[in-house]
Order: C-alpha cells, then sequence, then structure tokens
DNA sequence: AGTGTTTAAATAGCATGCAATGCGATTGCG
DNA sequence: CGCAATCGCATTGCATGCTATTTAAACACT
C-alpha cells in the first residue's frame, strides 16, 4: 500500500466514487431506479422532451452510454422516445407519469447520500472539496478536450 | 443543472473518477495495461505470490470483481496461477517476467497523470483534498461495513 | 469419525462506462 | 440541384464493478 503514496488520488477518488454509487443504488431501489440513470431524469425532471444529443451534451457522458441508459429506462417504463417532427433522425424522448412522480421522493434519497458522505466534514471543508473537485476536473478535461 | 446543487458531490465524484480513469487507461495503453489491473499489479509489485483473498483484501474491491480481472490478466499473459500446497481451495498469483518488466515504467505512467490532475492545485490543497477524501470514504464505509 | 460451518474461487446475470463502426437523414456548398 | 460532409442514433465489443449463487476444501466441534 505504501507505493500508492505517489498516485494514491486517483485510487482515492475511484474507491470514493464507487461507494457513493453503492450508496446511491441502495437509496434509489426502493423506487425502482439506478445510478446511471439519475443524470438523465435530473435532465428530464428539468426539462421534458429533449433528444439524445441534447441529454448528452447536458450529462456529459458518451452517446453510446447514455444509448444503454435510455433502453433500460425505457424497458423500465421511465421514458418513452416519440419521432421528432423537426428531424427524422432524432427522437424527443419523454418521461412517463410513472418517472414524473418519482422526483420528489428520488431527489430526496440522492440528496440525503450526499448529506450523509458529508456529515463528519464542516460545512466550509465541504465547499472546498467541492472547488477542488472541480478544479481537478477541469484540469484533467483540459488534454481530452 | 441547478438541481444538481443539492447532491453535487455525488456527481463531480463519479465524473472525477471517470476522468481519472480514462487518463490513466490513456497512459497505460502504451504499456498493453488497464485501469483495472494496476491496483493487482502494484499489490504484486509489493508482495509476489498472494492469494485472491489477500489481494482482496489488501485492494478492496469485490471478489467476483477480482476474479474476473486475474482472467484477463491471464490471459494477457501477466501472471499465473499456481496450486497452493498448503491450501487447495486457494490458488498462489505470481507475476510473469514481463509483469514485472512493467513496474517502473506503469508506476511512472500512473504518477504523471496523478501528477497533472493536480498540477492546477497547490500542495496543501492537494493535501487537504486528499484528507478530506479519505474522511469521506470512511464516513460512506461505516453504514455498508 | 462425522457433520455442520466457514472459507476460497468460480460463475451467472446485470449496470455503467468507453471506443469504434455503420447508417440513414440533414446540411452546406459549389 | 447534387454531392460531400456532418449529424443523430444504434450496435458491437470490451472492461469494471456489483450481488447472488455454487462448488469444493478445510475447519471445528461433538
Amino acid at each position: 500500500m505504501s507505493d500508492f503514496a505517489t498516485f494514491s488520488a486517483g485510487y482515492r477518488v475511484a474507491q470514493m466514487a464507487r461507494l457513493f454509487e453503492q450508496a446511491l443504488a441502495e437509496a434509489l431501489r426502493p423506487h425502482g431506479l439506478t445510478p446511471g440513470q439519475f443524470p438523465t431524469l435530473l435532465a428530464l425532471w428539468h426539462r421534458d422532451g429533449q433528444t439524445q444529443a441534447e441529454l448528452v451534451r447536458e450529462i456529459g457522458i458518451e452517446q453510446p452510454t447514455l444509448a444503454l441508459t435510455l433502453s433500460r429506462m425505457e424497458r423500465d417504463g421511465l421514458i418513452t422516445r416519440e419521432p421528432n417532427p423537426a428531424d427524422s433522425r432524432s427522437r424527443i424522448i419523454h418521461l412517463t407519469r410513472h418517472a414524473r412522480s418519482l422526483k420528489e421522493d428520488a431527489i430526496a434519497a440522492a440528496a440525503s447520500v450526499n448529506a450523509r458522505a458529508l456529515a463528519e466534514i464542516e460545512d466550509e471543508e465541504a465547499e472546498l472539496f467541492m472547488d477542488l473537485s472541480a478544479r481537478i476536473v477541469s484540469t484533467l478535461r483540459e488534454r481530452t478536450d
């Protein structure tokens, strides 16, 4: 483990991400949702009726990843994909009534995971953490974008 | 995106983790290695000849996840799995000569990813980030462990 | 010795993520 | 207008991660 010292940031972050995902999975399970669906749901709760390409830009994952997630969400009765009269290449994604009804509970569940994760650190520290994370994200993005 | 505010920590961390993984994948690719193999390699570079169960404890992933990673590493000529004379349920994992030869370069590649990720933040900030991350990790672990 | 429990691995099934391709629809430009 | 380039999406193939289950071996305790 001592060897980890030089590059433990990546390891630590990966570990944190897995724990967050597991906690979110547990919190969302009672509502029949999974962590991977959550960003898409947030985007559609915010503005229903977007195309896949719009969602990809908003969520920041690759298009094939979203395509598969949307298929699972369609299978699970969370969304429908309607033809787009303005451009027949794309389709308009709509939430089902059921998905709309889950908004409050799901957001509360996710918020509580976050609150729990940050429970042991002070508010200013949490802010600092978010700030540093944002800076690391943009640094890592530079070369790839 | 405004809705993200309340629970953006999990989202931010997930995003960071994906960027780290992608950067590490790119850095390791020339050496024929993948990010998921790296923790196992570190553990075996540190001490060769461990069992799967020992590695699981050390690395902190689930046993089936490691089993599959080890299969891929075996397929790729990085490890061998020898019978354990002391306990025929388990097998002793050994690095191949080739995997041993990759140590310096792979560690340098991973370290450079880390250095790049942290390039834009001060040393004390990086330390703080690591500390806060560690505290979030142990908080999230509490309920599940 | 014999049986029940624990332990080590393997396997099945699933969710997310990626890169690379293919394909039809649209757009832009000569 | 017509063709080339671009765009939107689907699909394929792969890597990682998880949970749940199975199998065999080792242990423990009567």
